[in-house]
DNA sequence: ACCAAAAGTTAGACGATGCTAACAATCTGT
DNA sequence: ACAGATTGTTAGCATCGTCTAACTTTTGGT
């Protein structure tokens, strides 16, 4: 035990809350950590379509910052989960799903990255912060976010 | 090949950058994904201590949301990585420099917390935001999240 | 002081995400 | 049309973060 008890004052806003709350705010956080990897591909294999005319693996790794093989087992399981199609040594595809998902997620990290450059963000931190925080971003929160956008 | 072209109209803001400076957001971001973990434990092991006097894994655990093993094997990284001190069946201890990262991520949670609460969110999901999207800010933005909350 | 309950640990499995090394297929320039 | 460069795949490995099952230690009530 032994209780210290004294210095920096408990912060008031986060901890007295019930450990339940708590406990599904981080399930919550994990469940949008599993998802943001996917949502980072298939947003990426979308624009490159749209600027390129084809996804292909090589420009997703330069892009991603990884490894070819990485992207090769991450695009197994993006086809898997039904996101993208694949063939062995052909550009990928992606299904009605993936590109509803693609949409949805473009239009959260536009909000994001505009909502940053309007508080005064620089472009560059802006989109580097975009990039992190889009995934962890309630639908509630983003149309705050829009909200701020439009009025300034 | 075969490219539509047409639809939705290439955002601009985001998809004209060279792919080293993308690889480089997603680099960030896998790095701030990698420290996420350790810097909820670590906060949350400073908030029990400070709440309860000490911080015991059974608590770690409800909060968290996870099993007891889990927490077991976390805390052994988070002891590895020079965060904590534990001995066998005993309370968790924060190393200086557990202590000193803890301090900083409250002072994160707090700011990202309070900036969501005075752009009109609900505290409960402003508390659920603020733990995906508090990792993921940088000193640049947390300064104008600060701004704004000042003068909100 | 003992025993049951609570807390903690260990072992072992599994999926995700990353890597390197080695091999296979495709593309390109002459 | 073919050789070399580029791209893609496969195999194999490591680490993280999660779990369940089984075991051990500590704690608390009578």
């Amino acid at each position: 035990m032994t209780q210290p008890e004294t210095e920096t004052q408990v912060p008031a806003l986060t901890e007295n809350r019930p450990a339940d709350t708590r406990a599904e705010a981080f399930q919550g956080v994990r469940a949008a950590r599993r998802s943001e990897l996917a949502e980072d591909y298939v947003e990426l294999i979308a624009e490159l379509i749209q600027i390129q005319g084809e996804a292909r693996p090589v420009d997703i790794a330069s892009r991603m910052g990884v490894t070819a093989p990485t992207v090769a087992k991450t695009l197994d399981r993006l086809a898997r989960d039904g996101l993208i199609t694949r063939a062995k040594y052909r550009s990928i595809f992606l299904t009605d799903e993936g590109r509803a998902l693609a949409k949805e997620c473009r239009h959260r990290h536009e909000i994001v990255l505009r909502f940053l450059l309007g508080l005064g963000l620089d472009p560059e931190t802006a989109e580097r912060d975009a990039e992190g925080i889009e995934h962890y971003v309630s639908e509630r929160t983003l149309e705050l976010f829009a909200a701020f956008v439009a009025r300034s």
